[in-house]
DNA sequence: CTCAATGTAAACAGATCGGTTTACTTTTAA
DNA sequence: TTAAAAGTAAACCGATCTGTTTACATTGAG
């Protein structure tokens, strides 16, 4: 096996480890019995704890926008419906039970008030995802899309945390509605 | 000293360093340490960590609705200005640096997907939130109150979490500009 | 004054934490 | 074939975790 692919072996373990039970909640020995690797190969790898979940981080921004973009631009050919369409595909993703929250944010909070690689790699993730946002907003035709895409991003986050705390994807409805409304003005 | 003192200044002590350090991050032995107490007296008052914990949530709650309405009022001394006011309310204390999220979000997603004390306490503090919203909502004399008020917490809590990840107030002026929008339409 | 309640300090339990290191085996590529 | 690279298991480090228990001191109300 490659380098590349113990690697990424490590990376998806530890990804779902991380996700299920938390950063802090869950051990490195746990990642590496799961993976089934020895604590020196982890280390490899990974200089840190910080270090591999810092990367987890990297992975949930990768697997967002390789996955993402393709599924949003299915549910809404017209471009102008893409931002509505951001909502409905995560609101999908709760209803089946496959969501389990935002990754980054999550680490972020968790790691809350240090500076740590978990910081700096969760803001990373922010930007991206804000630019995504702001290219749905311009490629639909709307007025002021970096304004619009700032005010989407943190209707987006509130349902996000608020589906994950409740358990509920009743959240994305508030926000769904609350978007339709932003994006006729922006019309 | 009374029970009663007792029991409030260990949750004084565990309050902050819960919020300043996280949840897992924070043993029971930091928590006595600095209330400087012993073992078996915590675990007199509190029959175990998460447990402390879940009336921590409830202690956020108490303390955010014997402070908030007034302070609200005297920002807003129009009732249909208050709930733009609670936007102003949380945003002054990220500019000043004394707020650090929120209590209950931070916790319910540490302890996310999980069934403990802590997931029943913070969905009982966003359900007394989401109450208080909806009465500045109807005595603010906008339609709708409910439903309103289930947009306006989407949006509160998108700001709270994102300004805290990013540690700037900014989001809040997003937030608030969707908010105008959002009043003008239920007026 | 006395006795029960409340507190303390500290040992103990068994487990886990992140991280390093040693000794040995397997794989892989020249 | 051989030597380097990469892997393993496991001991070790010092620290920490939640929680229990023991033995003793303090306190306060009747």
């Amino acid at each position: 096996m490659t380098k590349a692919l113990k690697k990424q072996e490590i990376i998806d373990h530890a990804y779902e480890l991380f996700y299920d039970h938390g950063f802090h909640a869950t051990g490195v020995d746990k990642v590496m019995a799961d993976t089934g690797i020895s604590k020196r190969t982890l280390y490899k790898y990974f200089a840190s704890k910080e270090d591999l979940i810092a990367e987890l981080i990297g992975h949930y921004g990768e697997r967002f926008l390789s996955t993402a973009p393709v599924e949003i631009a299915r549910l809404s050919p017209d471009p102008a419906g893409r931002v509505m369409a951001l909502f409905d595909f995560r609101k999908a993703m709760f209803d089946e039970g496959s969501f389990r929250g935002c990754f980054a944010i999550s680490a972020n909070l968790e790691y809350s008030g240090r500076d740590t690689p978990v910081q700096a790699a969760s803001l990373k993730f922010f930007e991206t995802f804000l630019n995504y946002i702001k290219s749905l907003c311009a490629d639909g035709g709307y007025k002021d899309p970096d304004k619009l895409a700032g005010q989407v991003i943190v209707l987006f986050n509130g349902a996000v945390v608020a589906s994950q705390a409740s358990r509920s994807p009743a959240p994305f409805d508030a926000a769904k509605s609350v978007l339709a409304m932003l994006l006729a003005a922006a019309k």
